[in-house]
DNA sequence: GCGGATCAC
DNA sequence: TATGGTGATCCGC
């Protein structure tokens, strides 16, 4: 019976695709989903962009016939092994649940959107877009009606709203209001941790103890705070643990808050029919796998939690085992011993109109060699290995790297080597060049302050 | 150590 | 016409 009809997806393409951007998203209710993957196919189906996609799809359902044929290998036995790992494994997870921390995340609402309408509130009123006809950083809530997106191509947005306003990124402006967000952090937490510019875990366990107040006041007081600092909104999530926290900030976003009770029965409530891609760490592809075995949800996780293990590695069974538990961190990681940095690489790259002309590429490459540079003086580092990345015009990534016997820190030297390895890869026809350093080493100079988390001497 | 992939923002 | 930049981590060699 099967075969008769041809699926879905050769008569109606668009249904098959799943970018980052078609994904579920804060605003995105009430739009016609299927009208934007419509009009995101059309204007992408003849791109490279698009065929390098498709490749990726395709590769994506390959890997999940593999792993069922594994899957399919595996003895009763074996399957049996498997469980009694799951049960191990829940229970060395069950031992790291803490329900008496109170850990808010802060997530700004549509954040570069927002500054950029703070400084010209004509565009309160209407679709707007930080980013440039060729790339979106983000969009306001009146744009996101129209499917625009975070990383979609300022053009197809353009065609999914034409009245769309497109604003160049101020990024010095969006640092100032981080800045000034940070300020209002500080008097909960510390130790805060920041994640990006605009979002920021607090530990406000101690907080509500010496002020006896509830973690929903708190969030209360810091949008309070916020607000009367940036002139801008942003929405809390409330719960035991910072998973938990970050899932429960976009409940209710923009502008909201959502408290996630400390008790088992309610975690195990709100984890249930939670869907996997909320799991902050699992991405398109893992949703891919995942559903690939019927799993959808936290709790199918669970449930399932035996064909995992059969088919990942044990770290990601551990991972999705935790997480769909509602277990993660609830303390405070180390901060980076003195003498240790906070960053481990540093990088530097650049997208341009498609060149395969040789002195010309590595005439780029040598001034990305010197801005790396520069940015690497001016945090008084130096590295041990050199990466090179390439980006054909096909949209095809290599990355070429090379780890030398002793740090390098000067263009001169950066240039050198890269160029080395990008002259390898000649003929090539590229859309992106980029260079990296890693292996990251304070420079133990006497008259350079060595700044950031390394402590000088 | 290397290269490709994935993920977050 | 046109699909970003930066940093981290994991997997399988
Ligand atoms: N692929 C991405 C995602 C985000 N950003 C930038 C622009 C955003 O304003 C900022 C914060 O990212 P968020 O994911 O928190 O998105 P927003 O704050 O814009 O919207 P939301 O209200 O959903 O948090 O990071 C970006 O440049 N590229
Ligand atoms: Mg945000």
């Amino acid at each position: 019976m099967e075969g008769e009809n041809p699926p879905i997806q050769d008569i109606q393409p668009w249904k098959a695709i799943d970018t980052v951007y078609t994904n579920e998203k804060a605003g995105m209710d009430s739009v016609d989903k299927d009208l934007i993957k419509r009009v995101i196919y059309e204007a992408s189906k003849d791109s490279n962009f698009f065929k390098k996609d498709e490749e990726k799809r395709k590769q994506t359902n390959e890997r999940i016939a593999r792993l069922k044929e594994k899957l399919a290998k595996v003895t009763e036995d074996e399957m049996k092994r498997y469980h009694a790992t799951v049960r191990d494994s829940i229970r060395s997870a069950e031992r790291e649940r803490h329900l008496s921390r109170i850990w808010i995340h802060v997530d700004m609402d549509a954040f570069f959107a927002s500054v950029e309408e703070l400084d010209d509130p004509s565009l309160k009123s209407v679709p707007m877009a930080v980013g440039s006809i060729g790339m979106i950083s983000t969009a306001n809530y009146i744009a996101r009606r129209f499917g625009v997106r975070s990383a979609m191509p300022g053009f197809i947005g353009k065609q999914l709203c034409p009245q769309l306003a497109l604003v160049k990124p101020n990024f010095r402006r969006y640092k100032e209001k981080s800045e000034e967000t940070k300020e209002v952090f500080r008097i909960f937490d510390p130790d805060f941790e920041s994640g990006g510019l605009d979002e920021a875990y607090l530990d406000c366990t101690a907080f509500a103890s010496v002020h006896g107040i509830s973690g929903e006041e708190i969030a209360e007081q810091i949008r309070n705070l916020v607000m009367e600092k940036t002139k801008l909104t942003c929405s809390c999530g409330v719960a035991c643990n910072k998973m938990l926290a970050k899932i429960c900030s976009d409940k209710n976003k923009p502008n909201g808050q959502f408290f996630l009770s400390p008790n088992i029965a309610a975690i195990k409530a709100f984890v249930k029919d939670l869907p996997v891609r909320k799991i902050p760490g699992v991405g398109c592809v893992t949703e891919q796998l995942l559903n690939g075995f019927g799993i959808n949800t936290c709790g199918d996780v669970i449930k399932n939690a035996h064909v995992i293990a059969a088919v990942f590695t044990p770290l990601t069974l551990s991972f999705l085992l935790t997480s769909s538990l509602g277990i993660s961190t609830a303390f405070h990681g180390k901060k980076p011993a003195p003498g240790e940095l906070s960053r481990k690489g540093i990088s530097c790259e650049h997208t341009f109109t498609a060149k395969e002309d040789e002195n010309t590429l590595l005439q780029m490459v040598g001034s990305l060699a010197h801005e790396l540079s520069a940015a690497m003086a001016s945090e008084s580092i130096e590295g041990l290995t050199v990466t090179v990345k390439l980006k054909l015009s096909d949209f095809t990534v290599r990355t070429r790297s090379l780890t030398l016997l002793s740090p390098i820190s000067d263009p001169e030297s950066i240039s050198r080597i890269a160029s080395k390895m990008l002259r390898k890869e000649f003929p090539v026809k590229l859309r992106l060049l980029g260079i990296r350093m890693s292996g990251l080493s304070p420079i133990a100079n006497a008259n350079g302050k060595p700044k950031g988390n390394s402590k000088g001497s």
